[in-house]
This record gives C-alpha cells, sequence and structure tokens, in this order.
RNA sequence: GGAGGGGUUCCCGAGUGGCCAAAGGGAUCAGACUGUAAAUCUGACGCGCAAGCUUCGGUGGUUCGAAUCCACCCCCCUCCA
C-alpha cells in the first residue's frame, strides 16, 4: 500500500494546500496507517465548476495517489439549498430542474480527474440527494435537528456577517443548509467508512458540524483538512478575465482562452499556483522559481503553468490547439497566416462570427462580435487606436470590412486592446 | 399583525424639487511604459456621430419642472407581538 510511503498531509503542507486540520496529529496518524476514504463535496451552482473550485477537486486526487479513496460528492440536495457560508446575501434559489441539470454537467467534470477503475482506492460519484429526497422533515428534525446546538451554530464565523450585519438577513432555508452538510459526512461515514472530508477554507463551519454529528450518531471520529482560498496578489478575485468566470467547461471557457488566463497570472502568483494546480513536485517547481529570479528577464513560470493546467483539464489536443492559437496571434505575423491556419484558428476555439453578404462598417463589427459593448464604445476604442484589424490599426471610425480586405478573401483577425482576438469571417 | 429603517447607474455610497446622466470610492476597459507581467501616469465608464433620448424598486399623481413631494403596491432589514 502506497498510503504508508507517502505523507499526504506533509505533502500537501509543502504546497501551502492546507488552510486548517480538524484532527491535527492524529489524522496524520490516520492517513499513515492505512488507505482511508476522503470525500470532498460540489455543489451544483452553475452549469460548470470554475477554475477556483479545481484546487479541492485536485486534492481529491491527490489523496488518491497517495493510495486512499476519493469519493466525489455533487451536491443534488445542497444545491437545491444554497450554502451562506460567507456569503454576503441571500441567494436566489434555482428551480429543481435546473439544479437537476447541472448535477449532471458536473458529474463528468468531478469524474476526469478520479481513476474509477483501480481496485481498492478506486473513486466513487456520489450525489447527497440519494439519502436525503427521501427523508421524511420529522425525522430529519428529531434525528439530526436535535444534534444542533443553534446557539453554536450563529457563533459560526460563516454566518456571522448574515448575522450581524445591518441591511442582510439569512433565510432558514440557508441556515440549515450545515445540518444537510454535515449529514452528509455522517452518511458517507456509515456507507463508505469515510473519515475525512476535505472542501476549501470557508466549508470549515460545516465540516466540523459534519465531525461533531458523526461523532454524535455514530461514534466515529472522523477528520476534515480545508485548502486555503485562491488569493491573488493584488486582491482582486481569482479566475475572472475580462470576459468573465473561468470555467473548466471547454464550451464556456476555451482551451485557448484558459492558456491565456494562466499565461497572463501575475509573477507574485504564479508559484504559488504551480503548487495549487499542478503535480510537478514541489522541488521542481521551486528549481523553476529560482531560474526564474536568476534569469532577470521574462519568467518561464507562467508558459509552464499554462501548459499544464491546460493539458490537465482539456488534454494534448486542447493544449495543442490553445499553443497553436496563442502564437499565430502573439508571436507571428498575423497577414500571412494562410487560410489553412485561419480555419483552423476557428476550430481550435477562437471566437467567430459569421458576416454575410459585401461589407460591414467597423463600428457595426466590434459591437456584433462583442468586442465592444456599444457603438459608443466602439469608437472610443478606434479613437484610443485599440481595434486592430489583421495586424493593422484601425484609424478610422468609417473603415469597412469586407471581402476584399480580408485575408484569403475569407478571414479578418479582429484585435481590441493588447489581447482580445475574434474572428470574423466572410461568407457568401 | 404593530413600530421604525431601507431599496440610487456593475458594487459600495452621496444626493432629498431645477445647477443631476446623478458626488466620491471600488471594480472594469483603453492608451503610454513593459515581459501578452507588476507598479505608475493618462483617459473612458447609461444610449446616441449629434441634436437629444432612456434611468434612481413598481404604478399612478402633484408641479412649468421629481431620484427628490403625495398615494397605493412590491421587496429587504431591525425591534415588538
Amino acid at each position: 500500500m502506497a498510503a504508508s510511503s507517502l505523507d499526504i498531509i506533509s505533502d500537501l503542507e509543502q504546497r501551502e494546500l492546507i488552510s486548517q486540520l480538524a484532527g491535527g496529529d492524529e489524522l496524520r496518524e490516520h492517513l499513515a496507517s492505512g488507505s482511508r476514504t476522503v470525500y470532498c463535496g460540489f455543489d451544483p451552482t452553475a452549469e460548470s465548476l470554475h477554475v477556483g473550485s479545481v484546487v479541492p477537486l485536485l486534492v481529491l486526487k491527490r489523496f488518491q495517489q497517495a493510495g486512499h479513496k476519493p469519493i466525489a460528492l455533487v451536491g443534488g440536495a445542497t444545491g437545491l439549498i444554497g450554502d451562506p457560508s460567507f456569503k454576503a446575501d441571500e441567494r436566489q434559489l434555482n428551480s429543481s430542474e435546473v439544479v437537476g441539470e447541472w448535477v449532471e454537467r458536473l458529474k463528468p467534470q468531478l469524474g476526469q480527474f478520479l481513476d474509477f477503475d483501480c481496485g481498492e482506492n478506486s473513486a466513487v460519484l456520489a450525489n447527497n440527494l440519494d439519502w436525503t429526497r427521501g427523508y421524511d422533515v420529522l425525522g430529519f428534525l428529531r434525528d439530526v435537528g436535535k444534534h444542533f446546538s443553534v446557539n453554536a451554530m450563529i457563533q459560526k464565523e460563516s454566518v456571522k456577517q448574515r448575522i450581524e450585519r445591518d441591511g442582510e438577513g439569512i433565510s432558514f432555508t440557508e441556515f440549515s443548509y450545515m445540518l444537510l452538510q454535515s449529514y452528509d459526512f455522517a452518511e458517507l461515514n456509515k456507507r463508505y467508512n469515510c473519515t475525512v472530508q476535505v472542501g476549501g477554507s470557508d466549508q470549515w463551519g460545516n465540516i466540523t458540524g459534519g465531525i461533531d454529528l458523526t461523532r454524535r450518531l455514530y461514534q466515529n471520529q472522523v477528520y476534515g483538512v480545508t485548502t486555503p482560498l485562491v488569493t491573488k496578489s493584488d486582491g482582486s478575485k481569482f479566475g475572472k478575465t475580462e470576459t468573465g468566470t473561468v470555467w473548466i467547461s471547454s464550451h464556456m471557457t476555451s482551451p485557448y482562452a484558459l492558456y491565456q488566463f494562466w499565461l497572463n497570472v501575475a509573477d507574485a502568483d504564479v508559484y504559488k499556483y504551480l503548487k495549487f494546480f499542478t503535480f510537478l513536485p514541489v522541488d521542481e517547481i521551486e528549481e523553476i522559481e529560482r531560474s526564474d529570479k536568476a534569469a532577470q528577464a521574462r519568467p518561464e513560470a507562467q508558459g509552464i503553468l499554462a501548459r499544464e493546467v491546460t493539458e490537465l483539464l482539456h488534454g494534448k489536443g486542447g493544449l495543442n490547439a490553445a499553443v497553436r492559437i496563442s502564437e499565430a496571434l502573439f508571436s507571428g505575423d498575423i497577414s500571412s497566416l494562410t487560410s489553412d491556419d485561419l480555419a483552423q484558428l476557428e476550430l481550435d476555439g477562437l471566437p467567430c462570427t459569421e458576416f454575410r453578404g459585401g461589407s460591414k462598417g467597423i463600428v457595426e463589427v466590434l459591437v456584433e462580435t462583442g468586442l465592444a459593448k456599444s457603438n459608443k464604445m466602439a469608437r472610443e476604442f478606434i479613437g484610443n487606436n485599440a481595434v486592430n484589424v489583421n495586424g493593422q490599426v484601425v484609424d478610422s471610425v468609417d473603415f469597412e470590412l469586407s471581402g476584399s480586405n480580408a485575408l484569403e478573401g475569407k478571414f479578418c483577425v479582429l484585435r481590441r486592446g493588447k489581447k482580445l482576438f475574434h474572428l470574423a469571417k466572410f461568407v457568401q
């Protein structure tokens, strides 16, 4: 068994992936002394996970690599309620149809990193709706609710601002979220002998709730590990770009966009992200950092990070497409691209809009492609020399795009600002 | 059910009859500088080429004129029952 040969907690600590441990040394001993079952839950709050949620998911995989059995739990039930932890305000409830749909989309995303066919420690995919759906209200209140003290619950840091801050409130629905998640832990303990829960640091309250409940219901000692919130050194929110949230679904965020996202990570954050988001050994990451510092030039780290993560999420094919587009747009001479190259860019996932007929004013094109929100903005961008067609700066709002000034009679590569590209394709 | 306090442009938050498309901050975007960084500086930031148009929870009303006053309604918060 690999478990004893690799101290998973020490590895996570080296990667700065541990925010808090519930159980401490006892947990280390627990993990070192055998193959354990570890779970992490993901609520369906959108049709895809975003990059931030990958951290605990990868931690689950790290546990599996260390010989433990991972359970990826999709919150078909908890997603119907809404986790209030550290949320400033009450969330809108989604319909059960929508949540059900999202559950189905999340399943393959959760599964893609884990190994479901490796014997003893094969991964398990679970849905908490399975044991919550049929639970009657009175039974739940008597069997589970009785173990929770409201006095203790309102002391939790995670709901404090909702309780104390003027102008905010919390519904009973959201307040009961903790009971459901706690019950999940207890239930997984009973079903799978699951003894460790992993989650983001915002989950601490819910995890300790589950530890207490499991002890009370089944007299079993279970443990918790939380991962730090992924932060950015400049204080802005991690996982957003000018075009919105960075999703792990390739339909929502193309491999190219994902690759660019990681390539643009700040120096101050990149080595930390290498530890968080890749499986590169820590000493290798430290070596990269050393050589970047010594080089006094553009760091290598962002490129490594972008390649590693893009391949991890979208495979070799996705990575190759992302690299092809990036090279064509950022280091090549755009006007020398052949129509095959351009068609490939479209296939590789560079956003593309089709235009019919003869010619089209640049302002209109910018708006239709989404490169500008309004005509007014489009004009402003042009005035700032921020718009570029096929490598040429557009200097007039009267500029017209047509088949005749398109590359190979068909494509125009539009650029707004330094990094935002879009393909305009002229068809008959 | 009662009493009080609120709902302003992406967010926070000023404004309390005309000078308000609405202070200030944040976020965001663009330009310069650079490494497709960071920091910094400059500019933009409801829509419209413009005249002008549409916004301040909703609907009506008062007024020459309303985000600001009145009526009703919806939603949120606090306390009481």
